[in-house]
DNA sequence: ACTATACTGAACTGAATGGTTCAGTATAGT
DNA sequence: ACTATACTGAACCATTCAGTTCAGTATAGT
């Protein structure tokens, strides 16, 4: 049995596969705004935004903090870190399977000659 | 109404999202694997596995042909391209906001002197 | 021809998702 | 004090998801 390595990556990528939510970190890598901006934004209840907001909270990808009665969010601290070393990993991966392959045809041609 | 673009985002990154299906890739990427070798591997049945198969397959991520009776699954030929870049251009955004933060920090500094 | 292997598909299950409404609480402004 | 704003939480709903079982089909080996 394969044993995989615990880590945020599912949450991370489980948030990314939102389009809403993608957008969300679109909208706050410009600027920070409210849960009712937003919302307002998105087009979406208030409260089906806060879920979004906190589905990227708990990935880590986002942070917020209330003051009066405005919650305001911005992009988290760690910024994808993790999630890019992981897609570079396998980009790699992918990269050398292709290129056995490609030592394979070319192998294969210098037979036929 | 802030507008995104139609991807396939939703479908990788949802992929990806998949402690399974990430260690799957992982798999791929040592050596091509059929659908019984990867159940077994990952303890499930044939008929769960091919289902995450399925959806690594309708990311693009994976693809299979079936020759006799096994379906041998190899990596996709798109690899993770459309994912890195996204990750890297989100990776600037952060890079951005946190050097304004920097820049506006300095600027406090100085005024205290 | 017979049997074992490898997959496939339909149908079902429990849990998670993405959204809503509605009723509440807390703060800001007049 | 009163009203509007900004959020919060519980409860609900439809859909999707991750997995199963079970009954099939097709191919390989003897």
């Amino acid at each position: 049995m394969v044993q995989y390595s615990i880590s945020n990556l599912d949450a991370s990528f489980g948030a990314l596969a939102d389009p809403t939510r993608r957008g969300v970190l679109e909208q706050l890598g410009q600027a920070d705004a409210s849960i009712t901006t937003l919302a307002e934004m998105f087009q979406m209840t208030l409260t089906g935004m806060k879920k979004h907001v906190g589905v990227l909270e708990q990935a880590g990808l986002v942070c917020t903090e209330k003051v009066g009665r405005v919650r305001t969010c911005k992009l988290g601290l760690r910024g994808l870190e993790e999630e890019a070393v992981w897609i570079e990993r396998h980009h790699q991966l992918w990269a050398t399977r292709f290129n056995e392959l490609d030592a394979i045809l070319e192998e294969l041609k210098q037979k036929e000659k």
